[in-house]
DNA sequence: TTAGTTAATTGACAAGTTGTTGATTTATCA
DNA sequence: TGATAAATCAACAACTTGTCAATTAACTAA
């Protein structure tokens, strides 16, 4: 079925890799086609024959990372749905952690937007299924959709701040915080002031 | 003090103005800088003489509609912080709405990174600011940061779905919907399972 | 109103990118 | 091994970019 001529498997790997390459070294726009068939040693004339663009060859690039993290996940959740799995959130940390360099720079405030819409778009289409097999079709008071959505946009904003910062907590504390702000929301957290300063 | 050229206001006017409209036409990467002087009826040089790329223009036209609808916030929000007032959510919500299209397009499937990057870190460090100034410097059990990114990232979320299935939704829901989420969590409403499908 | 200042226009420049072409060489698969 | 398909190469026109010096037009302040 999948047969794929060796050299196209390996003229899309070596295009991929360059292109990743480039991204930690100069802004994105900047990078043309050029730069990516330098980078790989390959002919420019050769990028056409798999791509039309940037954009499509980083999406074919990334979609590979995003399968093998998702085929983990399935083992891992065990049918448990993620806004209520400390373990399934603190795997996405890990992953995220171990290719921080690349997603700094693709989620970061030079990020490029039909990464970031996707990333928030993949995780809450993931997520609204698991409600809809929960829960059933919005039988809840408030839409799958936008149960749903909060949880992706959470999640994405929070990863985003946690590589601006180089990850000043560890994956397990960011999933237990997310998990808890998304389950029972800040009513606890504002009623339980700690030992700082009070509001005047 | 701010005397500027009434040349210079009119021909940053024309060029802002023009690269809206053409925004809602083509998309963003496509639009050159001759593009958006041919629309704004000005010479290409003029351009370089006020700007040195298209986002610089972009996010100098968005500033201005920005610093209206904080100026607005500020008089109804009346101290009161954003996550517990359903006002400043309403009003944010009709202000998207008043803007829809152009919002629709930066903060969608083809959206520029960089606005994202923005609005949702212009949110936070808002409500930030509102946090600090009402339990003071993380006295919570929860660093403010993670808790204004939280806020921020499922707002912004919302937006960018609400705009994307086209507003299905009065601003009102969305804001109740968005405050009730952040305050209480989903699980008040995970518990609430109504007369639809139940799990199996 | 006028004189001096500053912005906008114009045409032109070299340098670089883009997407495509046809002919050729090279690697793969069965 | 021989047929098939991929990669290379050089070259193409069309376009964008940023900058320039010289000129014209508009504005501000006295």
């Amino acid at each position: 079925m999948e047969k794929v001529d060796r050299r196209v498997r390996r003229t899309r790997a070596l295009l991929g890799q360059a292109l990743r390459d480039l991204i930690l070294t100069k802004p994105y726009e900047t990078i043309t086609i050029q730069d990516i068939t330098n980078q790989a040693d390959l002919n420019r004339a050769t990028f056409y024959l798999h791509y039309a663009s940037k954009e499509e060859l980083l999406m074919d690039s990334l979609k590979q990372q995003f399968d093998a993290l998702v085929e983990q996940l399935e083992v891992e959740k065990n049918g448990r749905p993620m806004w209520e799995n400390p373990v399934t959130l603190r795997l996405i940390f890990e992953y995220v952690a171990a290719n921080g360099d690349l997603f700094k720079v693709l989620l970061g405030p030079q990020g490029q937007g039909h990464v970031m819409y996707r990333v928030i778009n993949y995780i809450a289409q993931v997520d609204e299924e698991e409600l809809e097999s929960a829960f059933g079709q919005d039988a809840l008071p408030i839409p799958n959709a936008i149960l749903a959505r909060h949880f992706a946009g959470a999640l994405f904003a929070l990863i985003s701040w946690w590589l601006e910062q180089d990850m000043p907590y560890s994956p397990a504390y960011m999933a237990e915080t997310i998990q808890q702000l998304c389950m029972a929301g800040f009513i606890p957290v504002l009623a339980e002031v700690g030992s700082g300063a009070r509001a005047n």
